[in-house]
DNA sequence: GAGCCAATCGCAAACGTTTGCAGTAACATT
DNA sequence: AATGTTACTGCAAACGTTTGCGATTGGCTC
């Protein structure tokens, strides 16, 4: 079990640890000569640097954290995808830590991360977030943070997520143009401003087109398949059933897909159905899903490149920004 | 900009660094007044400790290194999610790298790993990984390993599956007892365990049922969505169409799924079709996929258990073992 | 009161790397 | 021949923490 570390490359070479660092690095000071007699050393002993030694030394890691609700979910996987195909090629690993959509664990991934001396963080909320003062240490400490898909108001830092409320807006136009007049909507939770901006361009189009608002229309759950189940059965079971359902994300859509094919329903003769994120699950089910594309991939690499400016120029040499992408509505048969 | 470090309480309580340390750590020699007040001290100063500075000092992390082909695959960011809930109950972090199925990105994300000095390793190898010898620096530097899914024969170490051979053949047993006679095969590549234990089910169960194996019936591509595509446009094209398509996972599948709608053919009627590794998707198409469940998660998680075990041990004291799951076939109308 | 033990704490070294500064040698310039 | 310049390399300190060992105190026993 040998571990080569510089100085063993200096005794080698009877040079000093200083000289084979920068040889190593490139440093216009030493000579040709030298580095490559370091680098041939480097290769032959199997020398790897020792980043936590360096971390140490410079007082930071060339590492990324996320903190993501939960790593399963597909726009997170993929968001976390593009996160990492951009930090590899800017020279950082990523270290993910999932909430599991727990305030408390959140925390303690938090603290996970600064403790790890990461150069910058990307986070999206978990759903029982309501209060976000842990995030002022990455202040205090200008530790370089972007929020991103699930945010909250009082979060400074930068953003980037998607314009919710104009996809919304959209989607729930599109429904009211397809002829539905009892458009229901399962809703997120309004700590997330995700749910409550969706919520809000699904009634804004309504209001917009004279509808009226029935609020026993709308129930509120969470962002997972369970909650999409719950929702629908309440639906389901109202006197006046509703002729279409807006569901806040592609899996509570899903959930509610299982629970209309169960009771028997056709969609979208009897009911529509509409989600949103554009899971690749959404295309492939009968019928394929009505929903807003949020280009998870770009979405998670958009965030790493905001980060990895930010840890670049420092924290103080770039002011915040809140990237709003654009949706793209994808209309299939579900509606 | 003020980080507290142990000094800082050693110093606001006229300690020494030791003795803070000790105290955090509640070492016995400590008592018990001058660990509450260190205590307090560090909660009122924010103290976070240094992994960084921990991990150099013991010369170990409390980091796992993960290296996965691809993070969106849903068997993957599902396993992912089953290691990071158990490493997080062991106070560890985990880092996550994909070689998105190259080669050379694996080495580079291997050294990555060791230069971060990471505690042990989970290693799911890339499609186009033929040698594996890069992984041998892990015995040198005795860095625990545990490989899973994509395994390999020249691999030491130990290794979670699941049961590929017996899950694909009884899959395939499945096909031939619903009547399907010519039953084509959509392979992966041959450098990767599971793979070529796949394609073995499938001729054993062929050979063992009296039915002639037709080699032109079988196609061979990667793991991934296009690959099916592919494979089934070849076996499509064929003079004499196959009434049964086995796919070697079910990305390849849902690939073939896409080709097989949009040449109009009704499956199971004109055309059966089955996967391999039951991603949530595969039930939601229409009609849902006959597949073999992998329980990715408890993969991830058992994987994981060994690992921690090794790292808890020692690497020495610990002699590799081949952990094979049990598979479950699941039957849906695609067949 | 001498000796001993237990309880509690500090000293100092070490982990591998980076970096400002100083130092050396060789060579060119006056 | 003295000085300046260039090119290269070494010294030493520092990053925050852990840990073996030794030091100190107070109380206890005989």
């Amino acid at each position: 079990m040998f571990r080569a570390t510089i100085t063993d490359i200096a005794r080698e070479l009877g040079l000093s640890a200083s000289t084979v660092s920068r040889a190593l690095h490139d440093h216009p000071d030493i000579s040709e000569a030298t580095k490559t007699k370091v680098k041939e050393i480097a290769a032959r002993l199997d020398y790897f640097p020792d980043s936590i030694a360096q971390g140490f030394k410079k007082q930071r890691t060339s590492t990324i954290g996320i903190i993501v609700p939960e790593i399963q979910h597909h726009f997170f996987s993929s968001a976390i995808s593009g996160i990492e195909d951009l930090a590899y090629n800017a020279g950082f690993t990523i270290m993910v830590c999932q909430s599991n959509e727990d305030y408390e664990r959140e925390k303690l991934n938090l603290r996970a991360m600064v403790s790890n001396r990461v150069a910058g963080l990307l986070v999206s909320l978990s759903q029982s977030t309501m209060d976000v003062s842990h995030f002022d240490i990455l202040k205090k400490r200008k530790i370089p943070v972007v929020f991103f898909d699930r945010t909250h108001e009082d979060l400074t830092g930068s953003q980037v997520k998607v314009d919710d409320h104009n996809g919304a807006y959209q989607l729930v136009s599109h429904l009211i143009d397809r002829g539905y007049k009892h458009i229901a909507h399962i809703a997120g939770p309004s700590n997330i401003l995700i749910g409550r901006e969706r919520e809000c361009g699904y009634r804004d189009a309504l209001i917009d087109r004279g509808l009226t608002i029935d609020e026993s229309l709308i129930v509120r759950g969470g962002y997972r398949n369970s909650d999409g189940t719950h929702g629908a059965e309440k639906l389901l079971a109202l006197p006046k059933r509703p002729d279409a359902i807006f569901c806040v994300n592609d899996p509570v859509a899903l959930g509610a897909y299982l629970v209309i094919k169960q009771q028997g329903l056709r969609i979208p003769n009897d009911i529509a159905l509409a989600g949103f994120s554009n899971n690749p699950i959404s295309a492939l089910i009968e019928p394929p899903l009505t929903t807003v594309d949020q280009m998870s991939y770009d979405i998670g690499k958009s965030a790493a490149a905001l980060l990895l400016e930010q840890i670049e120029k420092g924290v103080d040499n770039v002011s915040p920004v809140i990237l709003v992408k654009k949706t793209k509505l994808i209309i299939r048969k579900s509606t």
